[in-house]
DNA sequence: GTCAATCGTTTGTCCTGACATACTTACTTG
DNA sequence: CAAGTAAGTATGTCAGGACAAACGATTGAC
């Protein structure tokens, strides 16, 4: 009934850069990953595993806890630390509607339907957190896969963050673009619905009128806190729809 | 230009059960929520602030650590921590519908249109990981607020999980009946789409045929990573959307 | 005047040691 | 034989200390 003891080759290099804990933690999730450690497996207790890799409790600590957070171990006292079986890969990222695309193997294209600078609207303001007339970028984007329309996609920045060149915008992702001009994204608020489709809409995404539609609004921050996107992006329903993983924070 | 310094009463009981990282954690916390501690200011530096509270900086760093994790503060080695200024609460949570429509002052209620037991079929299996053919409990409900329906509920259980009384289905939630039996979610993979209503579900929904539709799945895992529901939910999309919070992980 | 090096500050990493608490198992008792 | 009890085991919490690395600002050089 007791599950196996595992016996697992663990090494850490001292005088690599890389911290110890976060080696450790490395080669645990490869094992995980590869099915060397079974679901469901025990690790040996953290006294025993800190001992056999010349290490103190508190790194071993370490190293599990962050993989505890990504969502692969779990942890009982009295019990032990466990590998989690379940499908369940990574917890959820900011997903990037261009690396999506190129991940699940399909070539995404671009095309810049408009670029333009000018002040804001009550509602992009409002969810930028500046002031009413202020200058923003706004961006509004077609996404196509296999030259079948994906989505639309709306955007509003800051003036001053990013030099959003059309030749770029259709290059790569908007997200790219934010992270190689410095911006390190934090956090992000997001409403997911539905509506149907307007006329417009329906001819430029190859819909009919009234197609239901799949709604994404989302407002990304900084790790000041600032507000640096403002996105307001429909799907056809038929070619898109979000998927994500969470975790339950105890 | 350098932040204000912050000046904090924290105090913590050595006697109480609660652990003294969480206790600081805590105040921490509500220092923020409740504007004490202004976006952007500084916290005074951890041997300072352990000192302060004749706590030692591990468990400082640790109560500091929580609530970087949760995205209200933000660390940076030589600068210091500073509260993340954003609109960001929590980050997410697996949300049960009911417990959202109780957070938005609505009064949720439950009618159950089926509950039965019977063999899994091929796409319930696959998604609960199990045979098919293998006995699941199967209920379908709907969700309403203020008389209007909101929701269809479809869900798939293995036996022997939960004992699903209708009574009990009426008057609160599924998830936390499966919390009251002593399962303890971990994680979920949801999928978030859209499609056109078909003539059945309108009229169920109070919609016409046609009309868009909020489509949720989820299946969800307990702490030992065994399947322990499956979803298959439709919303009304003129009344319901899903809204949520993400943290970008670095 | 602008750019580069230096220095102090603050978090990041790691160590040793100790006790508390929860869960499991095995034993004892009614 | 069943239920309660006790021992064992593993994680949870906490202390105190030490050095490393990164960031910001000041100082110095060209």
């Amino acid at each position: 009934m007791s599950t196996t003891p595992v016996n697992l080759a663990l090494t850490v290099d001292r005088s690599s850069p890389v911290p110890l804990y976060f080696q450790v933690a490395q080669q645990l999730e490869h094992a995980i990953e590869t099915g060397r450690l079974e679901p469901g497996s025990r690790l040996g207790n953290e006294i025993e595993l800190a001992g056999r890799l010349g290490l103190s409790r508190p790194t071993v600590r370490q190293a599990i806890q962050s993989l505890v957070d990504k969502g692969l171990l779990v942890r009982r006292r009295g019990v032990g630390t466990q590998v989690v079986h379940s499908q369940v890969k990574r917890p959820l990222e900011l997903s990037s509607l261009y690396d999506d695309l190129l991940a699940a193997g399909q070539r995404p294209t671009t095309s810049v339907l408009r670029s333009a600078t000018g002040p804001a609207s009550a509602a992009v303001a409002a969810a930028l957190g500046i002031a009413e007339g202020a200058e923003v970028v706004t961006v509004e984007r077609l996404r196509s896969a296999h030259g079948e329309p994906i989505a639309r996609l709306l955007n509003h920045l800051p003036v001053g963050l990013v030099r959003l060149e059309t030749a770029d915008l259709e290059a790569t992702g908007l997200y790219r673009l934010m992270r190689a001009a410095g911006i390190i994204l934090h956090s992000a608020r997001q409403t997911v619905g539905a509506r149907a489709a307007t006329a417009a809409e329906g001819a430029l995404l190859s819909e009919s009128e009234g197609a239901p539609l799949l709604t994404m609004e989302r407002v990304s921050f900084d790790d000041h806190g600032r507000a640096v996107e403002y996105g307001t992006h429909i799907y056809r329903a038929t070619r898109y729809s979000f998927e994500f993983s969470l975790l339950v924070r105890p």
